[in-house]
DNA sequence: TATATTGTTACACC
DNA sequence: TGGTGTAACAATAT
């Protein structure tokens, strides 16, 4: 589940190897990866055929991001939007030598052939080639002709904070979160307010701050908002830092797995010990969510 | 074989 | 309006 961490670290790595490099071919195996977004997108022909026409021969000059969404911006303003929702990947794979890439980290596909089943775009690149693969299909990587047309479908209207940005101040938090009513954890997920988090960093931010993830926004008290503002702005960067989480379905550029989920305090520890009191952890629903919290240590 | 999983949107409801 | 809950998307692990 590629939250705000692993994306970062996705670009990171990827904006190494590919940017500077022309787009030689484009393979679309799936349509509706490149058609639209949300749960109405179609196998459209017409689509296709532009996405890959659009594409074809043009520079890779950047690769920015917001929120948990991708840009790869090409040559003469067009851009490639990404999205990987749950189990979207992107795998570059060096042509000069094909157990590494520039960088000289080791690519762990040896016993991963590409493409594989679940490989639905092939960017042919001059050095190298490029995978969208995504074994739930939820993900998508659509062509604009500039920003301004991304800009026109309302799609980072309603994006809320950058962690790691300037404007994310305790301050403009705290106002946030007293304006709000509901639980916490639905808060933390909602991407209006401040985004990049999911189901792994809402729990981790929560057990970091010492709050429950079912408590009520309107009885936190500022102490207890200072601390979950704390967190967020102390493990986000960690969690890059440290390549993102491992799950199963995702890798980094490089094909390595993140290294974050070794510091995974709660995230798929329910019925564990906890780190901090010995006490087992309490997994239960909450925001429609799978969660895990001591009921010992957060208040 | 049934169930849990999860980012985001759409939509119904109060 | 704001907040809540659920379905949908799809395939896999358990």
């Amino acid at each position: 589940m590629p939250e705000l961490p692993e994306v970062e670290s996705l670009r990171r790595g990827l904006e190494e190897f590919v940017v500077g490099q022309r787009v030689r071919n484009v393979e679309v195996l799936l349509g509706k990866i490149v058609s639209g977004r949300g749960t109405k997108r179609t196998n459209d022909e017409s689509k296709v055929k532009n996405f890959c026409a659009k594409i074809s021969g043009k520079k890779i000059l950047s690769i920015t991001r917001r929120a948990k969404n991708m840009m790869i911006n090409l040559e003469r303003g067009g851009m490639l939007l990404v999205h990987l929702k749950m189990t979207g990947q992107l795998v570059y794979k060096s042509n000069k030598d094909n157990s590494t890439v520039s960088g000289g980290h080791p690519i762990q596909l040896s016993d991963n052939k590409l493409p594989n089943k679940h490989t639905y775009i092939i960017f042919t690149l001059e050095d190298g080639v490029l995978y969208y693969n995504d074994v739930r299909q939820f993900g998508y990587v659509l062509y604009f002709d500039s920003i301004e047309e991304i800009n026109k479908l309302g799609h980072f209207d309603d994006l809320g904070w950058e962690p790691l940005d300037e404007g994310f101040t305790l301050a403009a938090f705290t106002e946030k979160m007293k304006s709000k009513k509901g639980i916490l954890k639905k808060l933390l997920l909602d991407q209006k307010v401040v985004v990049g988090l999911g189901n792994i960093y809402a729990d981790e931010v929560c057990y970091e701050a010492g709050v429950r993830p079912d408590r009520k926004v309107e009885t936190l008290s500022k102490k207890e908002i200072q601390k979950l503002y704390n967190s967020i702005i102390r493990i986000i960067p960690r969690a890059i830092e440290l390549g993102g989480s491992s799950v199963a379905d995702y890798l980094l550029a490089d094909g390595s797995r993140g290294n974050y989920a070794h510091e995974h305090k709660v995230y798929k520890r329910g019925g564990k010990k906890c780190f901090k009191c010995g006490r087992e952890l309490n997994k239960s629903e909450v925001a429609g969510r799978t969660t895990v919290y001591c009921g010992f240590d957060q208040k």
